[in-house]
RNA sequence: GCGCCCGUAGCUCAGCUGGACAGAGCAGGGGACUUCUAAUCCUCAGGCCGCAGGUUCGAAUCCUGCCGGGCGCGCCA
């Protein structure tokens, strides 16, 4: 069970409501701007007024009434007040802070987790790049993103699997064969042309390299022109090479996969060839124009779409019909792929695939990932393959350093446009809320090293709270409700947001209060204030893929 | 033309299943280190929350229309 610190307040509050009212609402509780309107507030009597046909402040001031009676809450009040329209503001006694704390340490799971409504089996499919070359910015936000999603849904009770779908089949793969290839045929002397959408980059040479490490002038005397055979071998060969270096990349950034699943295996196995044939014989096919169409517009897409162009080549939704289905069938309740925001217009299809298969189109969630740009100096940075001045998750990362890029590009919402100043985030090292982050757990650890030795959990509480630890321990109590609205609406952004929300009440907690050499119980309950804190800081970066130093 | 996303402080963006005077970081002004690390804190300044209507006791948040920007609408992958 995940503790969420504040559900019995508003189990209280909804029980009030209903003695009163005879209504039972649901509660919001929130932490006012204000602090003279109490540590927490809720409107709830301004809901109520309407269906009870009463002023709001009167419903307000008979629940508060009730509340302030309520024997099981007793000590841990310390008033409850109506004001403004309707609201009534609780103030809590130090009891209640004492226990909330007790309550985050003493936890049996981990303060936060498993907080899922109703827990589900989920296959995520994220970047899923063609081994063609290297990882750019965009993939990077894309394993940023869906990296730190797939570590929230599982914190939050989920059972996720995580697979890389090879887009290792077609004529791209020809391409960089020909490509290795002719870079090849260059060690041995061989001049060959790479045409024009060849690969051109660095990286092909090195895999040239490496394959001629493998096996020496084996296919010297077939590149020109190239054999069936030669062009077999370089492509497939260095589709595995490629992605064993995309596969080592993406571990470089705390990112990981339970599987790479292979395009090709579905073409060379037959998959792809039998699980058309059985959209044919379920009637979701048609002929024209000598091409096979798979009718998705039966299944709500809004037109229908080739399967097996004129020229008889398979279509990449064919390739897909297979995988997904594939995907559909190993029993998860959900599937979540991970997309650039250009595939928009995919998602209608795929339904349609799964519900042509008899599958449920519902199982299947898209998460579009908008564009990341590059501004350096002011000016839009223009990327292009061919020109070779695509900025990798490599180079990103030599720049700014894995943790400052995991979080630069999962701190704002996967649905707006990304523009990553290239100058500020180099610059900006040292000023990137990731460090304010880390440097607040630094902190915590640096105090609890002053420590002979740890308080007990369940210390009393002090008779008086400062502010400062008031408002530290009312975010800590948020840190469960924050976790579950950022797994279920898949935005890793908001942790981020949340953790540097944390950051700061704890900078400002520990310039207004000492810990180490005040009185018994004023110390003991600021360790634990700080032992949950350095916890939560150190769980809401791991969510994240950053690290959590322990000094710095 | 149709579909999706975005439009909030000088800049980059949070907040959007409606709640009390709109938030953060950066940039700008002014302060704070014999004290658990100043990679910090405090403070000031800065906003027709794109525009116009509507719903509501209450709208940055929901609805409609418009304006501006991005992306997509292949027998490409």
């Amino acid at each position: 069970m995940p503790l969420d610190v504040l559900e019995p307040l508003r189990t209280a509050i909804g029980a009030a409501a209903e003695r009163t009212t005879g209504a039972r609402p649901a509660v919001v509780l929130n932490a006012p701007a204000q602090p003279e309107h109490g540590d927490l507030a809720t409107p709830v009597a301004m809901g109520l007024a309407k269906q009870a046909k009463n002023p709001p402040r009167e419903i307000a001031e008979a629940i508060a009434a009730d509340l302030a009676a309520d024997a099981s809450l007793g000590p841990q009040l310390q008033s409850v007040e109506v004001a403004g329209p309707g609201f009534i503001n609780i103030r809590l006694a130090p009891a209640w802070f004492a226990a909330v704390v007790r309550g985050i340490l003493g936890e049996s799971v981990e303060f936060g987790a498993e907080g899922a409504a109703a827990p589900e089996r989920i296959l995520m499919e994220y970047v899923s790049a063609n081994p063609t070359g290297p990882l750019h910015v965009g993939h990077a936000r894309h394993a940023a993103y869906a990296d730190s999603l797939a570590r929230l849904l599982a914190f939050s009770g989920h059972v996720v699997d995580r697979e890389y779908y090879i887009n290792d089949h077609g004529r791209q793969m020809e391409m960089l064969g020909i490509s290795i290839a002719s870079r090849y045929g260059a060690l041995f002397g061989v001049q060959t042309e790479i045409p024009e959408d060849g690969y051109r980059g660095d990286y092909v040479g090195g895999i040239a390299e490496a394959l001629c490490d493998e096996v020496g002038d084996r296919w010297v005397d077939e590149l020109d022109p190239i054999s069936d055979d030669a062009l077999a071998f370089f492509s497939g060969r260095g589709g595995e090479l490629m992605i064993d270096a995309i596969r080592e990349e993406l571990i470089g950034v705390h990112v990981e996969f339970d599987a790479f699943f292979s395009e090709d295996s579905l073409h060379q196995n037959g998959r792809v060839a039998r699980e058309v044939a059985a959209l044919q014989e379920r009637g979701d096919t048609y002929e024209d124009g000598g091409a096979l169409w798979f009718a998705s517009s039966k299944y709500g897409d809004e037109k229908d779409r080739v399967l097996r162009r004129a020229d008889g080549d398979l279509t990449y939704l064919a390739s897909d019909v297979a995988y997904h289905l594939d995907k559909a069938r190993r029993g998860h309740d959900r599937l979540i792929d991970v997309l650039g925001a250009d595939h928009h217009g995919y998602i209608p299809r795929l339904r349609a695939i799964l519900d042509s298969g008899g599958q449920s189109g519902e199982k299947l969630e898209v998460s579009l990932i908008q564009l990341v740009s590059l501004v350096e100096q002011g000016e839009a940075k223009k990327m292009s393959k061919r020109a070779g001045t695509l900025v990798t998750m490599g180079d990103l990362v030599a720049d700014i350093g894995v943790d400052a890029t995991r979080f630069f590009l999962v701190q704002r919402s996967h649905e707006t446009p990304l523009e990553l100043d290239l100058d500020l985030a180099r610059e900006q090292s040292q000023e990137n809320p990731v460090y304010y982050v880390q440097y607040a757990h630094t902190r915590a650890l640096g105090i609890l090293r002053q420590l002979e030795s740890e308080p007990p959990v369940d210390a009393p509480a002090p008779a008086e709270l400062d502010p400062a630890e008031k408002t530290l321990l009312m975010n800590l109590a948020r840190w469960p409700e924050a976790v579950a609205e950022a797994a279920e609406k898949r935005g890793p952004h908001r942790v981020a947001a949340y953790l540097i929300d944390l950051a700061r009440d704890f900078h400002a907690f520990y310039h207004r209060c000492r810990v180490a050499g005040e009185p018994q119980d004023v110390q003991s309950f600021r360790v634990n204030l700080t032992r949950a804190t350095a916890w939560t800081i150190r769980t809401g970066l791991g969510l994240l893929g950053v690290s959590a130093p322990e000094r710095m």
